[in-house]
DNA sequence: TCGATAATTGAATATTTTTTCAACTGTTCA
DNA sequence: TGAACAGTTGAAAAAATATTCAATTATCGA
């Protein structure tokens, strides 16, 4: 390798970084999450209530939410025997809208 | 369903751009294509050059590149019989800084 | 022209990820 | 207590994605 692209090589974040940089953005990249997070832009919800609206399982919405809730984009908090979610944090909804100013840009 | 969750199904984007916004994420989503976009940000570069900066063959970098390209996020420009890549949006740069500070924050 | 190099492509394989299904935990309330 | 409901979980099946390998195109220079 060649004196520049060893140089580069070295500039790049750490691998550690881009992995937890990569599993964030894949945490967007389904559309059933991204679904999920469309609706709780709106407010907070219980999980059946985004089964519902989603018209998914109730199950495949729980593993997805496990997933958000992993990358610390929602967080649930129990209320009796339901359990209310809301987004955790509002790079959520600015990361989202970047993205659709990408999409919009290129019609 | 009711008259509330009816509601704000209407509310949500349409599938089609859902299915877009998650599709841009999903790109951003993988190692390699995380790290590609990485490199890049320092400067242009030939598809024989990222490979070995990456330690990665040159098929699966123009597989990835390929993905990258449909998602308008790098261009290619044959130069003789190499082709150079750089960065086709800024927006790249400002959804990758966006994911960083998210990261950071949770530490 | 021929050989070497850069890159792309398609098909097969390997890997990862999502969804489904059934079982299970915890809570409410009759 | 026990029946019904909300949600989570694990394992299996289904679907999507990445990488490898071999073949192919295009360009350069001897």
């Amino acid at each position: 390798m060649n004196e520049r692209n060893e140089t580069l090589r070295r500039q790049l974040p750490d691998d550690e970084v881009i992995y937890e940089l990569a599993n964030l953005f894949k945490v967007f990249g389904d559309p059933t999450r991204a679904k999920i997070l469309g609706c709780l832009q709106f407010g907070d919800l219980y999980v059946y209530e985004i089964a519902e609206i989603l018209g998914m399982s109730v199950s495949a919405v729980s593993h997805q939410l496990r997933v958000l809730r992993g990358a610390k984009l929602v967080k649930g908090t129990k209320m009796g025997k339901e359990v209310r979610y809301a987004l955790d944090d509002d790079h959520v909804t600015k990361i989202m809208e970047y993205g659709l100013t990408h999409i919009n840009e290129d019609r």
